[in-house]
DNA sequence: CTGAAAGCGCTTACAG
DNA sequence: CTGAAAGCGCTTACAG
């Protein structure tokens, strides 16, 4: 009942190898055949079926997308730009969400594999075991976006954590603050760790109080930038401001204060990250750190696209900057 | 250098079908057998190739889902609660964008065709006609969220618009407002002509003025809900109170007040749509028509999955209500 | 430029 | 329960 490339060759009078040649493009075909291929194709309404074709091929015309969360939307950023890509290479996108779990992860990635997808971008977790190890072990072309993994040598493209965490710190500095808190990242990815130890040495490098205390460990979701900011509010001596390492963290930062009373900006200052477009409409506008993960979804897949060619992939570290608004202000 | 299946079955001293049975769960193994095999294949580190399986089986172990605009927050949490259940169900999820555009639905419905999906969930858009239709013809489990297309007899998981809409007239009717504005959706959308023909129904139910010149129409991104707001406002008999159409153009609409300085809730009221996360941070706290597009995604798979196992399947509406917050007050 | 044929890695009746 | 074999729908050397 559906329409294969026998139906098609045998209607338009050629063999089955020439449908193909033809039907794929191989430059290889005459006029005549070209014609009459593809008028039988699009007469019988043939459509290939993609399955058959990566059978014979090394891999298939699929991407693998492996997000931490893709309702985050930082990586739906990424997710929209990195498909858009792939797409005008012809390459069709398997979207994955790890949820932030190495589990699911691992379970994604040998989802993807088993599609043999031509590539995966990945924003991985984890130490580059399990799964993931064994599919770099296989040459599998992976890269990865917005976080590494230490020791995993993978092309990978990442903001420069360090410049913007430094030059929120010494915003704060700048206005007054020594008490400076973090809700920092979980130290399972390398975005959370950059950011702190980023946050660490601005600290030591400002002269502001290095105290443990200051740091709250999120994982970035809101719920758990409310409770770390709550924990920071509730410290004998609170800080004066307060840096969140994401943004659903920011806002679950941002819903403690407005419970509590607290003016953004004037009794506390907030550094928020990702500058992503819900921040828009708060008040008073959020200072922030900020990044483009558009850019790295579609440098993540031309990253990938080098290394099917067979070209030199490198590495790429985009530029973070802080963006100064009204949710800072001098130490109060 | 890939383990195959024959690989398999010849370290474990069986034939490739018993190791295929074994691997793939059918009943009719040995205990001994599946012990070898199982070994075997987890010390070579065996992987199935899901595309020489699904060559042999009526369709792949992918489900395809074609969202309108990934980045929109409300078709994220489909996409998240979608991919989700369909994983649970042991199919891998195929995301596409169709960007609110006629022709790329169409490109995505070709390309998830043609890796032989199981079935695919859409946000749809169009007549019916081009690959849509095609597919149906061809027998396709399809489904839709969100929105139908009139005419197609497909089954569906939607949102009762009229019933949120009527309540959203009425409570502005309550508060006095004569002239109620609204940035409606797209026409090309059952969504959007739904929730336009809800509105003009209520408008006339509550004795409201029905001038033509109160619908603005957008196109369900931001900008277009500032396009429409402004043209609103600028009407000689301006409305007061503004109803949006989806969340985005919720946000453009926002954004137009801020500029000129209208206060949302005393001199304007205004009702948004789609309860999504972002909503949460806005002050005065935002009216909204709410749906749950979670429940939409899963009950979407659930259908599909219906179809598949020969179960009939039905569409289902889900409830749709009106949630006041501070954004709507009594008519200037 | 074209056709005949082998083969991609699996699954599944068919016998036994 | 098991093996041998056919076949899923394509692509691609190999000859010509």
């Amino acid at each position: 009942m559906v329409v294969k490339i026998r139906d098609v060759a045998a209607a338009a009078g050629v063999s089955v190898g020439t449908a193909s040649r033809v039907l794929s493009g191989h430059p290889a075909t005459s006029e005549s055949s070209r014609r009459r291929v593809t008028e039988a194709a699009s007469a019988l309404g043939y459509r290939l079926n993609a399955q058959a074709r990566s059978l014979r091929k090394p891999h298939a015309d699929t991407l693998g997308l492996l997000v931490s969360d893709i309702r985050n939307p930082f990586f739906a950023d990424i997710a929209q730009s990195a498909e858009r890509q792939a797409l005008a290479a012809g390459l069709a996108t398997l979207l994955g969400n790890a949820n932030e779990s190495t589990e699911q992860q691992d379970h994604y990635l040998d989802l993807l594999y088993s599609h043999r997808v031509a590539g995966m971008i990945v924003a991985p977790q984890g130490d580059g075991g399990g799964s993931l190890g064994e599919l770099l072990a296989l040459g599998v072309p992976i890269v990865f976006v917005d976080r590494t993994i230490d020791g995993v040598d993978v092309p990978s493209v990442t903001s420069d954590n360090g410049a913007g965490v430094a030059a929120a710190v010494s915003h704060l500095a700048d206005l007054g603050h020594r008490r400076v808190g973090i809700v920092a990242g979980p130290p399972q990815t390398s975005t959370g760790r950059e950011r702190l130890d980023a946050y660490r040495a601005a600290v030591a490098e400002c002269g502001l109080d290095s105290d443990p205390e200051l740091v709250a460990t999120g994982d970035f979701q809101a719920d758990s930038g409310a409770r770390g900011a709550a924990a920071l509010l509730d410290l004998p001596d609170a800080p004066t401001a307060i840096l969140a390492a994401d943004s659903l963290m920011t806002f679950g930062v941002l819903d403690v204060l407005r419970e509590r009373g607290i003016a953004v900006g004037r009794d506390l200052s907030v550094i928020g990250y990702d500058d992503v477009a819900a921040y828009r409409w708060l008040r008073p506008a959020l200072t922030v750190i900020t990044h483009d993960p558009a850019r790295m979804g579609s440098l993540a897949v031309d990253i990938i696209l080098d290394i099917l060619a067979g070209r030199p992939a490198s590495s790429v570290v985009l530029e973070s900057a802080l963006v100064v608004r009204e949710s800072t202000g001098p130490a109060a």
